[in-house]
DNA sequence: CCAAGTTAGTTTATGCCGTAAGGAGTTGCA
DNA sequence: TGCAACTCCTTACGGCATAAACTAACTTGG
């Protein structure tokens, strides 16, 4: 059964997510003894350190000595919870990339930044995309990547595009090496342990691997694995350089774009 | 507490992904009255209809006639059914690009049809990315898309990059639309009432946003908005638009390396 | 100063979920 | 004929979000 949510949740939800709330003084009843910024940062902490399937409202009920009713005077369901801690989370990236290197630079160290925020944070990759949460600190996000972009010449059309593209790769290419390092915390099996078990139950499960699949055969013939550095899981490495490979090639297409158009 | 995942259970799963099993000729017991395949199918029409969050097993079992129990004969877990579900929807795909226009036509035709995927089947992009499943048809697909790309003639760490950004691409473009579907269906309201209300909301909240996101104001005084069909909700015009524009934008960046790296 | 009303937080309960355990009935083979 | 293997069921457990009813703390109007 679901229920239509009605225009009085929405204001609320939206209330709590922009902190439009009047100063409140003396009121009756006992005196709060938590906050919702209390709740949400406690929530961010249980996610990042084992993970969204960790998050239940008992956990941060727990961790603040409360059970997890009392929750619910402060924050009115935990998907509200979650789209707070969405939120909160963004609040740390940075809105003032310096342009004058040019738009290029500032697109790289922002990507970058982004990148690092993802990966820092995985769970912030499966708060749903779907409906987007509309805080302050995402519309701040936003605003900065367009600001930047701008600087392009591209006119208003083609700046969507861009930005948008910009966003899918970067939160792709950030999701490939969050997962390898959520994986983990959530299944207590390491990268290196999971790939030798797959990889052998593979050839045992497909002999015939290199005639159905020529390409990845020789791909895997050519080296392409590089462990430069041993301390970073596999998954890990490719990742990052993917993002950074990818992001040039990228780069290059809307530089192409924008010598087309005569900027 | 997680329990380790053990050898037994990594064999038996992809045994069942491969579909290495011994026809079985006649035992003891009564006839299955289901199969797997069966089992499966019901399950992805499930999700496909009502969405992820309206798959659990009872659901399952109640579509066959069976209680949620019985399924556990045919399948060890709830979590091994929905990697079935992943392989099984991903023989849709097909498996023969024709590269006689040249790799670009086919990675365009390939990105199209993959795009289309992953709209027509949005639980698919939740089914984590973290371990890639590695059932059969995620090969054929990965294969796909390599041999295509090898055309160009990229040496094979580049042919990753390359692989691996057309990847992120198409499944954020297809994400974007593909919750603009999956909403609806999962909490009744349609996107067009959720964006209505959302808006009022937030001119009441942040009266100041012009100030705020003056990129952001700039990009919507613009008119930006096209809604060239009305029939088309508008998120999902807008990810069809950035999905063509932005793939466009993907392959000038990586002509640009095929012929700079002189192929 | 006290009763009324408001609020923070608890306990209890409902209805979901995945799935463990054990039992009932069915079938093929020794 | 009996046994082992098999399918499927009922029951139960511990988890989840959260509704409802309650207690206790606090402010304020009379």
């Amino acid at each position: 059964m679901v229920v239509f949510a009605g225009q009085g949740d929405a204001r609320r939800s939206m209330a709590l997510l922009w902190r439009t709330t009047r100063p409140e003084g003396g009121r009756p009843g006992p005196k709060p003894g938590l906050s919702v910024d209390l709740i949400v940062d406690t929530a961010v902490a249980i996610a990042d350190a084992e993970g969204m399937a960790a998050l239940s409202m008992r956990a941060v009920g727990e961790r603040l000595g409360r059970t997890a009713m009392a929750l619910y005077t402060y924050v009115p369901s935990k998907s509200e919870l979650v789209d707070l801690m969405y939120d909160r989370a963004l609040a740390e990236l940075s809105t003032r990339h310096d342009l004058t290197g040019g738009w290029r630079a500032a697109v790289t160290s922002w990507a970058q930044e982004t990148w690092e925020f993802y990966v820092r944070h995985p769970w912030v990759l499966q708060v749903s995309q779907a409906r987007p949460v509309l805080g302050p600190n995402e519309y701040v996000m936003i605003e900065e990547a367009l600001r930047i972009l701008r600087e392009t010449g591209l006119d208003a059309a083609a700046l969507r595009y861009v930005v948008g593209t910009l966003f899918y790769f970067v939160r792709g290419a950030a999701q490939t090496v969050a997962e390898s390092r959520r994986a983990p915390v959530e299944t207590g099996v390491s990268d290196e342990e999971w790939w030798y078990a797959r990889s052998a139950l593979l050839t045992e499960v497909a002999p015939d691997f290199a005639e159905r699949f020529p390409t990845m055969a020789w791909l895997a013939g050519e080296g392409a694995y590089d462990p430069r550095d041993e301390t970073v899981p596999y998954m890990e490495q490719e990742g990052r350089d993917t993002f950074a490979a990818g992001l040039a090639i990228l780069l290059d297409g809307i530089e192409a774009k924008v010598s087309g158009s005569g900027a």
